[in-house]
DNA sequence: TTATAATTGTTGATCAGTCCACCAATTAAA
DNA sequence: TTTAATTGGTGGACTGATCAACAATTATAA
């Protein structure tokens, strides 16, 4: 019901400040921002980095497994593979079993320069650690985590 | 049989799962896609609901205020509050003490209408309370908003 | 006062992301 | 063999966000 700063100019949000959906919206806004300042200079945007996460920890699998793993659509496959391709760090082998589809592996710079993304990407996550009591991280990842998989075509997800 | 499917369960999503940012796009997706299946038959997405909130919440405010409230840019609440106008929604009444501006005011219709959205709005939302234990709600709001207002662009803070 | 700077709503352009329908080639199933 | 699915791919439509510019208006400084 109360704002976090009842200052002088008063905004009133009404239900918005305690909707979930709401907050989420604005959390992910800028956790969306603060990626794009740390990782800019490397080129690579949040979707990017999510393919090169399960291209360089899962090598050999196609497209449409990648898409289906980050609940992305197929075609919106192609162009970012075609970037990752262009910028050296992903290359597409024709398939033995199937010779519809493509293979993806990180190519040989892409192994080295997936090292500075990832921990480029962690030093990114680590800025809002602070804000974040003992066990929150965990906790907070876990209700995530709970939200997403409880609903919709949920991606196969591990661990 | 087992190719493309059973690679799924066994896909390696490494460091995404741990990653506040990935876990955040994914749930506010969930979100958003449960919030158009709420509301498409209301022609309400979830912006213009933000925008008919604080006009309902705060009448006379200017669109500038709004934009600046919720986070967004001016040139977007042209078409925000164009659409919410031909749904006989908002008003734009010119301001009297700046002729440049406008003051929003919710309809007489937009009044009664607004009732309808929130509370379906809200019964979207209830749609997630049986994944959450006693207290997480209140807590997961509170450390969103702790994520969101750390950085520069903080809504409702005027100097 | 006048000259200058700032602000308001608005337009337009660009750009990324999503979604959907469709295609040729290939594979799977009937 | 005929038919149905699946693959990568293309194109279009549709949001959203972002940014530069503009005329009208207001605020500031000289």
């Amino acid at each position: 019901m109360s704002s976090t700063t009842q200052d002088n100019e008063t905004i009133d949000f009404g239900i918005l400040n305690e909707l979930i959906g709401y907050r989420l919206r604005r959390a992910q806004l800028v956790f969306f921002n603060n990626f794009a300042v740390a990782c800019n200079d490397l080129g690579i945007s949040p979707g990017l980095f999510g393919v090169l996460v399960i291209v360089a920890r899962n090598p050999g699998l196609t497209q449409t497994a990648i898409a289906q793993a980050l609940g992305n659509d197929r075609s919106a496959m192609v162009a970012a593979v075609d970037k990752l391709e262009k910028m050296d760090l992903v290359e597409r082998r024709p398939s033995q079993k199937d010779r519809r589809s493509y293979a993806l592996y990180l190519t040989e710079h892409g192994e080295s320069y997936y090292q500075v993304i990832e921990a480029r990407v962690q030093q990114h996550e680590a800025d809002f650690y602070g804000l974040l009591k003992e066990g929150e991280k965990e906790w907070l990842i876990d209700i995530l985590s709970r939200l997403t998989e409880s609903r919709s075509d949920a991606p196969a997800c591990e661990e």
